[in-house]
DNA sequence: GTGAAAGCGCTAACAG
DNA sequence: CTGTTAGCGCTTTCAC
């Protein structure tokens, strides 16, 4: 009693063909709209079903100006964070029939630009963003709020300025527990090898880093732009450890970042944390079985995800929730590991 | 001289009114169709580009029947192998104005089949595809092919029997390296953890582990699906190394599960390679950052996106390249590390 | 070379 | 309750 597999091009037009009834009354009544008796929906509810009828979503579209898909825009897929943020944001809107466009921004404001335009062009029903610069592309993200009125709704990054929801993470706070901690076990000395510059992530840690200037020992040689690229971070790496004057622990962005770092430090046979402490922002899960584990501050990239995706929903359910906004800071969580020695 | 960032809808017929002429000479004009004076031409073009005309995909859609969107099918995105893959994809199709609509399945057959009906329903113009089973769903596959004519390209997996283009890796082969290598170390006592049953990648793989049958010590009790998860692989991997008589090599068939193994073995104080030797298939970059780095074949997830973009595309163009198959095997690399031990 | 008209598949007034 | 009509934005005959 197999579905029928191929569903042929069966369009409002064949029911109603096969019912001798209209086209809108077949409509009516697979919309569920009033207005139709009882017994002939049944029957055109039957046949669709046995048709195999589906809308065809482009002429309702076109029609109703409503899509059913959701634009989502990363800086990147590699490595597990962004990753699992998609999948849960999908798994979140797939059951509500919701579709995903994919748009890897490669932190680039312009491919942002080109990609948000044609989701305005598309029609979605709402924008997921983790914008690739805090600054750039204000205007447009305003325009696609305000004017084009589709909702838009931040995760883990956003843009500074612009009114709309969004769900990041204590990005301060992550980097107080990352240099108290360093602090209390005796550095004083501390490296910073932050994300791409213009990244609110990296930005807002950049801040809070050398809000500590006068509590370590500042240099700055020790903070370099790992650009958010493994390469670029262990060159960073490499470059600080090359220096006279060493620090005694480094902390790392993100976890590509920390990738390039422990390959750094494998190449120049600096032992962790003996030569040098390392700890990051995010975790994954090869991050527990490194020689040392890595300590860490981590995000919970399903939760952001599922979040994000509640968050648009509501707004897209509920068209006119009005200038209330959903503006929701997580937690971090900090996670020690091995790899940081103590300090006399 | 900022472009107008705020696109409001525009349509052919704003254009049309503007200049005083019909809609249908602005359509031509725009899509480069003959029978438009050069002279008028070139003035709907200005006027097009001045007030910021994009044609309306779904008009277009509807009435051409082409959508310019592409529906990739994915089991997942963790883990670097098929996040690295979407992001080539997209790469290679960006500049031609091709969008991408994400499918997760989970390895799931029926949320693929759920899927794949969806994406014929939205008229994508082709489909990539790593399917989750290499039985299920072939007969919606070849509907999708046939009957829609919608281009179907596998990657790293493919359904059996159906007849379509594909760009998988050389399996067979990878297992055979893995093996022949473990042997010429020494090895006899050989386990290995598969990936899920039913993948296409996980049936082959574990057909050529049996072909060595008599070559190696075989024990059922050292072969065990890790289902391609983490967990279950640790689970595998345990049960394997409490077993009585245990293997002194584990081949695992995929990155995450060795990620599940490291752990395992973590836990269990088992030192790799003096108390079991691993290998595994696919690298990542934390492959090599390991302790000790791990000993495995890969495949390359950039180049895979790229042949089956390009394979696309070209069937994209070609509407009729007729029967021809591309069918592209790639060779896998041998990355010799340190996980292996050599036995007397 | 240009315009008028039909229609892709659907929804939503407006009439009966 | 049901059918007719119009139209979303665009392409494509078919006339002129």
């Amino acid at each position: 009693m197999e579905r029928r597999v191929t569903l042929k091009k069966v369009s409002l037009k064949a029911i109603a063909q096969q019912l001798n009834v209209s086209v809108s009354t077949v409509s009516r009544a697979l919309n569920g709209k009033p207005g139709v008796s009882k017994r002939l929906r049944e029957q055109i509810i039957k046949v669709a079903n046995d048709l195999g009828y589906t809308p065809d979503p482009l002429a309702v579209g076109l029609k109703r100006g409503t899509t059913k898909l959701i634009g989502i825009l990363v800086p990147e897929l590699k490595g597990d964070f962004f990753a699992t943020i998609v999948e849960s944001v999908e798994r979140a809107l797939y059951h509500l029939g919701y579709r995903l466009l994919l748009c890897p921004t490669e932190d680039d404001p312009k491919k942002e630009e080109d990609h948000l335009k044609i989701l305005v062009n598309q029609r979605v029903d709402g924008i997921l963003s983790a914008p690739a610069n805090f600054r750039s592309n204000k205007s447009l993200y305003e325009a696609i709020i305000n004017e084009h009125k589709i909702p838009v709704v931040f995760f883990d990054r956003l843009v500074e300025g612009v009114e709309t929801d969004y769900v990041i993470s204590d990005n301060e706070e992550g980097m107080r527990i990352l240099l108290e901690y360093l602090i209390s076990k005796g550095h004083r000395k501390i490296g910073f090898i932050h994300p791409l510059r213009g990244i609110y992530t990296s930005e807002i840690r950049l801040k809070t880093f050398l809000e500590y200037k006068d509590k370590i020992v500042f240099q700055e040689e020790w903070i370099k732009d790992g650009k958010s690229s493994e390469e670029d971070a262990k060159e960073a790496f490499t470059t600080i450890m090359r220096s006279k004057e060493k620090p005694t622990a480094i902390i790392v962005g993100s976890y590509h970042m920390t990738l390039g770092c422990l390959r750094a430090a494998k190449e120049m046979m600096l032992k962790i944390p003996e030569d040098i402490s390392i700890v990051s922002f995010d975790d994954a899960p090869w991050n527990e079985i490194f020689e040392p584990p890595i300590t860490c501050v981590s995000q919970d990239p399903r939760e952001i995800g599922l979040i994000a995706s509640t968050i648009l929903l509501s707004r897209l359910k509920n068209k006119k929730m009005g200038e209330s906004r959903i503006q929701t800071v997580l937690k971090v969580k900090f996670l020690e590991r091995l790899s940081v020695a103590f300090i006399k």
